[in-house]
DNA sequence: ATTTTTTATGTGTCCGAACACACAAAAAAT
DNA sequence: ATTTTTTGTGTGTTCGGACACATAAAAAAT
């Protein structure tokens, strides 16, 4: 196995010196031109390719890249993008990339608008942000598009932007999932349940998207096998109104054996009909909290839908590397990816989750 | 953000010369005995952490690492491991990892022996490899054992050795998990068979083993909801005798809607059965190669199980990395994640074994 | 024709860590 | 007490690449 080949090495085929190639590598000028043609070519030739340790290390001036995140503690959700976000700040620091982790208020908009002003401030190289909402997300952008800095979005994308790259859920899709797999487990002339349970108007479009695409299987199957319906429950923690709702449900619907729960509360609703039946009812839901799991272990959730948080900070980070350090194209839209958890497959995905270690 | 501590930072704060600071580091000996107690305490109490970066750079020396693996040419499943480990090449490679890959044939137990010995010849750091033929990788390990060269095995597992690292497959739970599933779309009084097609020995044990997760997962439901059958078809080629087989399968089980294919010979059943039958029958397979993803695509196979046989090469390389640029320790027992992959979440699983990217 | 400016190129230092070498002080051998 | 060996410590060079600086050659301005 041949070794590497070298700035050196180049320049001495060519009869240059190693700063002559360095500024044809660099692009900085002042090279004539036919020079340059040849350094290229011996580039082209000996396969050249940089050795990015010693780049970062002789480059040794740390660029700044502002990560604006909610409040880890005020949700697990952002818990664990946070910690995504914090491995991949280990990795890329070697390269010199240094992160500005800004915590927000994520019900507090004037709180975004301060972090992205202190963002800003900072004079970051790249930005990286869930632009949940709207109005202040749009001036941060406009900010960014005039001082010409590269960010990427993740959670939620905001069309018309001109941004590096977009990181996030894909809903649609994953209604689609969702209805995939309980029409699986469904015999012809049951009754299927849209479920949104502890609705907010933050996580509306996402719940929406998921409809939609459950419904969309289930139209594009058209052979009408199964029913559809779809109920809200919004004031959730009060436990008897709920199962008072469900036994409603039920009640109506006597042929229901398959409910899809839009968010991660579906432990709630087991927890509500183990109480008022013994129907058998097929379960899919989201997400791989605690509370889940524990169902999960049970065969009283059947299906779970994982799209690990924990990646989407993870490779947010990693697009804004790409594409400052390594100087690579990034892929502009990155869904992450729709993991189908049953308790059998379960242990993968949460070791994943805890470690993810790998990759350093 | 603090910057990062060099050695510099301890020998300046503890008073000694960076040349003491590295021996206490890398206990090269030679150091009174409190100097390196003050250093190690500095080395504590500011957090130093090795830049890895600059520390491959003036190691200066590249580590070999042999790496048996069948042709891939021959087999494309070996085709993703190896792609997997070649990519983990470049990767490991800025840190002074050089692999030595070595393609021995997948039916030829002396080309595994003669593989071996060059591998052995070229004095490697440490070894990767999958024990195919037991005789003859239980002599290279004994050779690695005595040579104190530390060794990952991969695909196949042979206890009582002093292995690092063992990453693999887990067909066990791979059965379970298959059962899991068609249990959870066929409904009481129906038919699941179990079937293994191409048999060959190579493969027994992993057929096996698939064989028994899924049968005990349907002891452990307990309620004889569903009967099992097992069938082998070995001379798999005879496209006609597979059609009056699975015919006669068929018309022995009536009540036969489900069919568990223990490989990716999947898509075998699938072009036969669909020109004898069209009762409705679930069926759940293995990997995703071409042939299988075309039926997966027309919801002609439910589901297929997943084991990233790119991972298991990749992983395997970087086990050794860590063991010897890292100098962490590793787990000894990795299992592949088990993945469910339905039509509507393929892409995202095709992605990663395109590109698996996001780490360089 | 001479001076000034621009363009092209080479040289040297630095990044953080690894390690060879030099050398003093302490310990052991004479 | 002197020589030899061992032990402890500091210095200097190196890795591959980035960039500041120096300088020579060519082009432009006087």
């Amino acid at each position: 196995m041949k070794k590497r080949v070298r700035i050196k090495d180049i320049a001495d085929k060519v009869g240059v010196s190693t700063g002559t190639v360095d500024r044809v590598l660099h692009n900085r000028g002042n090279v004539a031109a036919d020079v340059k043609a040849k350094v290229l070519k011996a580039v082209e030739e000996l396969g050249y390719e940089r050795n990015h340790l010693a780049s970062a290390l002789a480059y040794n001036r740390t660029m700044k890249v502002a990560v604006l995140l909610p409040n880890p503690k005020m949700d697990p959700y952002w818990t664990q993008t946070d910690k995504g976000v914090l491995k991949a700040a280990k990795f890329v620091q070697n390269y010199g990339l240094v992160l500005d982790i800004i915590h927000f208020d994520l019900f507090d908009p004037t709180s975004f608008a301060n972090c992205a002003k202190i963002a800003l401030k900072g004079k970051p190289a790249a930005l990286l942000f869930p632009p949940i909402f709207v109005k202040e997300a749009k001036w941060l952008i406009e900010e960014s598009d005039k001082l010409n800095i590269p960010y990427t979005m993740i959670n939620t994308k905001l069309n018309e932007t001109n941004y590096l790259c977009y990181i996030g859920q894909d809903s649609y899709q994953s209604g689609i999932l969702g209805a995939r797999l309980l029409n699986f487990g469904l015999n012809k002339g049951e009754t299927v349940c849209i479920l949104n349970v502890d609705y907010s108007t933050k996580s509306a479009h996402h719940l929406l998207e998921k409809e939609r695409g459950f419904r969309k299987y289930f139209s594009k199957q058209g052979n009408n096998k199964i029913s559809i319906v779809r109920e809200d429950f919004e004031s959730f923690d009060k436990k008897n109104m709920f199962k008072d709702f469900l036994s409603d449900l039920l009640k109506k619907n006597p042929n229901l054996h398959g409910i899809f729960v839009t968010n991660s509360r579906v432990y709630k609703v087991v927890d509500a009909l183990k109480e008022i039946t013994n129907r058998p009812i097929k379960i899919v839901g989201f997400d791989l909290i605690d509370a889940n799991l524990k169902y999960l272990q049970e065969n009283k959730i059947d299906f779970l839908i994982n799209q690990n948080p924990n990646d989407q900070g993870y490779l947010g980070v990693m697009s804004v590397f790409k594409h400052l350090i390594l100087k690579e194209s990034v892929e502009k839209i990155q869904y992450l990816p729709l993991d189908i958890v049953v308790k059998e497959n379960v242990k993968y995905y949460l070791k994943k989750q805890k470690q993810e270690e790998l990759m350093l």
